[in-house]
RNA sequence: GGAGAGGUGUCCGAGCGGUUUAAGGAACUGGUCUUGAAAACCAGCGUGCCGUUUACACGGUACCGUGGGUUCGAAUCCCACCCUCUCCGCCA
């Protein structure tokens, strides 16, 4: 959520940067009814007021019958003008969450296709290789026949020695997340509409993405980045503790309604995965500076799993509403010949602090909305293609990394 | 799931229709004292929104778990819901 005071004074700014998002949001209709949701406020305000008033004027007696009809009658009109206004107030708040972070000017503008490359890393030869789907079903690790018996298409089993590379890479990921400082977190899977509402993941459009149970308000969380940002809620933190630096262990758990089809062969694109986030609550002047971090370490990360891979800045349109800043790491792909989305980094700003009201103070004791950070650390589901793909030999053995080797009783190959 | 108790500012905690302009304490900030620190003492200190102002500030309004209701007037009374604690039940 931006500041509307902010959306006042930059209107043009913040059009032109959500068109660039290729996000629809209507802000002439907005600061329409921001203004008209002002006019009444100020009139109620001063009903309020004379209301105040006349009830100071008979404080500890009974007061006349002039008194109490005129009461009554500043009540009626009260109520009146107060429903009115809570009418107006939500439309206005509707139309105002749906407003997209804005993104700094050296942003790439356009969609996916303009992301930029930074950097590449590892050799991206094409190999003859089998696709992970072929050569898990082979060696019987991966069953999704049965996954769609017990729960649906795009749910699966996995099973033997690539279940350890799975625990494996957790441990991995976790141990990395730790030697940098950050408090591993496991977390609800199940959160209830506000804190889902409160990270943005799912705005208009998105809403298919959550899983809901019905008849109550809890939803499966499609990442602990969800769980994390709501943890802090509503508080004021301290300035010494920033910045908060918190690795979350969770599956995520994805409709991906109507995403079938596109790149979604396999594990690619799944139901739920095994997840490691990491996520940052900082002061605002450090939020760039923890951003490049975060990359460092999912690139940390990719290098110890010896997954060739390239750095990618993520354009406007690629962007997303929360995000102001994101880089993607994309693996490479010998089967598909081409770099595909492994993980992902973003600084939100304080988009996400505003709708869940996370602060601090300042040194002149103000408050301030924090900023917050989050990156994929380790998404199991692709990183296992990932690792099939590029660690193939001859004889259809994947090489097991040997930066995980010693969480696996030191297996070479699976 | 059942019974009881409770949810008040950064924290603890009083208040249970109009002396609340939310007591008192802690923390924090400034000052006095001190070689320095601690202690003591003095002073200051909530948040959101709307408006006035070059600014320091000032005015109005709302906020005591959430949402409704009663009343001229609600932290205070009523209703519903949520959450926490204690006990019981169930349970890995």
């Amino acid at each position: 959520m931006l500041d509307i005071q902010f959306i006042r004074d930059n209107a043009k700014l913040v059009k032109d940067k959500a068109r660039q998002k290729n996000i629809d949001v209507d802000i002439e209709e907005l600061l329409k009814r921001d203004e008209s949701r002002r006019g009444l406020l100020k009139q109620a305000e001063d009903l309020r007021r004379q209301r105040n008033e006349l009830s100071a004027k008979n404080k500890g007696q009974k007061p006349d019958g002039e008194t109490i009809k005129k009461g009554k009658e500043l009540r009626e009109k009260i109520d009146k003008l107060e429903s009115a206004l809570l009418e107006l107030e939500a439309s206005y708040q509707t139309l105002l969450r749906d407003v997209p972070n804005i993104f700094p000017d050296d942003t790439p503008v356009g969609d996916e296709g303009s992301n930029q490359e930074i950097s590449k890393h590892g050799t991206a030869d094409k190999k003859h290789v089998k696709d992970h789907l072929s050569w898990g079903e082979e060696k019987g690790y991966i069953d999704f026949e049965r996954g769609a018996k017990v729960a649906g298409n795009k749910f699966y089993y996995i099973k033997g020695a690539l279940v350890e590379l799975e625990m494996a890479c957790m441990q991995l990921a976790m141990n990395i997340a730790l030697k940098h400082g950050f408090s591993p977190m496991t977390v609800p899977h199940l959160v209830n509409e506000k804190t889902i509402n409160g990270t943005g993941f799912s705005p208009r459009g998105e809403e298919d993405q959550i899983y809901k149970i019905e008849g109550e308000d809890l939803n499966l969380i499609a990442t602990s980045e969800i769980p994390i940002t709501g943890y802090h809620s509503g508080e004021i933190l301290d300035k010494q503790n920033l910045p908060l630096l918190y690795a979350g262990i969770s599956p995520a758990y994805r409709k991906e309604a109507g995403a079938y089809g596109k790149h979604s062969k396999g594990l690619f694109r799944v139901h739920q995965f095994n997840k490691v986030e990491l996520y940052i609550f900082c002061e605002p002047i450090e939020s760039e500076k923890w951003h490049q971090k975060l990359v460092e370490i999912e690139e940390e990360l990719c290098k110890s799993l010896e997954i060739p891979y390239r750095l990618v800045r993520i354009a406007s349109g690629d962007l997303g509403a929360p995000a102001y800043k994101k880089y993607d790491i994309e693996y490479w792909s010998p089967v598909e010949n081409a770099y595909r989305e492994l993980m992902s980094c973003s600084n939100v700003t304080d988009y996400q602090a505003r709708r869940l009201n996370v602060r601090y103070r300042d040194e002149a004791n103000k408050l301030q909305f924090v900023h917050t950070l989050n990156a994929t650390a380790m998404a199991f589901s692709r990183t296992a293609i990932a690792l099939i793909e590029n660690h193939q030999d001859e004889e259809g053995q994947v090489k097991v990394p040997k930066a995980l080797q010693k969480y696996m009783g030191e297996k070479t190959k699976i």
